[in-house]
DNA sequence: ATGGTTGAGGGTCAA
């Protein structure tokens, strides 16, 4: 089975390339963020006439996460439990989705799409919030570590100073600081393995400012965490760098992985 | 410190 997550930056403005992806790539199961679309907007005409079916929500012009699959979407779940609110309720509930992904009796994946709030600046209640955030993710996911599970998504941290361009430009900003590192360290202590970075070196997202892909200034915060079971199936990763190239390239580039059937 | 770009929506706000 081979799943993807892939931050879109507004699923309306990107499904032509959305779905030139899922051929490119024959992808099973792909976990999207920042669709920036109502569950109503959603664009699965071409998704479905492929033979994927769409999970989602979003609210607003912000958030928004969704699963697209063809190998089956079942217990389907909105956020997790005790998620933290920010805003607008039903807009904060816009930032996880979980279903099964394929037969559990045939390898299938139960799999949550993520979209980690930013924080915004350490000083603003925003990164108390993501930091929160973060911590009851940490426990509701504690129940799916028996299972065939992947937490997926936009993660806005840098868990290392190699994840980062510069990270003297970073000195006052989110995604590298301590407390966040720590968080997402806590979330593998419990017993997840991010599993691409073996076989996926390199930077998932670049600032659409100063021709920073270009340049490769970017940074590395799009990740997969595998349960044990699902971390022994992986045969490989990598990240579609050519999905960032050219006019009309969403800011994240997909990251892809493979798992043996 | 500031600015640079993109998307949604129709103000600015968020990233």
């Amino acid at each position: 089975m081979r799943i993807a997550t892939w931050n879109v930056n507004s699923i309306r403005s990107r499904i032509d390339r959305v779905e030139a992806f899922l051929d490119r790539h024959e992808v099973d199961v792909l976990a999207v963020q920042e669709t920036k679309a109502k569950v109503d907007q959603l664009p699965t005409m071409g998704l479905e006439a492929r033979g994927y079916d769409v999970a989602a929500v979003g609210h607003s012009q912000w958030n928004g996460v969704a699963l697209i699959s063809r190998v089956g979407l079942e217990q389907v779940s909105v956020g997790f439990d005790g998620m933290p609110g920010w805003g607008d309720a039903a807009d904060a509930e816009a930032r996880a989705i979980s279903a099964v992904c394929g037969p559990p009796e045939q390898g299938g994946v139960r799999i949550s799409s993520l979209y980690v709030p930013n924080g915004r600046k350490p000083d603003d209640p925003h990164y108390v919030y993501k930091l929160d955030w973060l911590a009851r993710l940490r426990e509701a996911a504690q129940a799916w570590l028996g299972e065939d599970a992947a937490l997926v998504g936009d993660w806005n941290i840098c868990p290392t100073d190699d994840d980062v361009f510069d990270i003297a430009q970073f000195r006052n900003s989110t995604h590298v600081t301590p407390r966040e590192r720590a968080a997402f360290q806590a979330i593998l202590d419990t017993g997840w393995a991010e599993v691409t970075r073996a076989y996926a070196p390199g930077y998932t997202y670049w600032d659409y400012y100063r021709q920073r892909f270009e340049r490769d200034r970017g940074l590395k915060i799009d990740f997969v965490l595998a349960s044990p079971s699902v971390a022994a199936r992986v045969k490989g990763a990598f990240i579609d760098r050519a999905e960032r190239a050219g006019v009309g390239a969403s800011d994240h580039a997909p990251v892809v992985v493979d798992l043996e059937d």
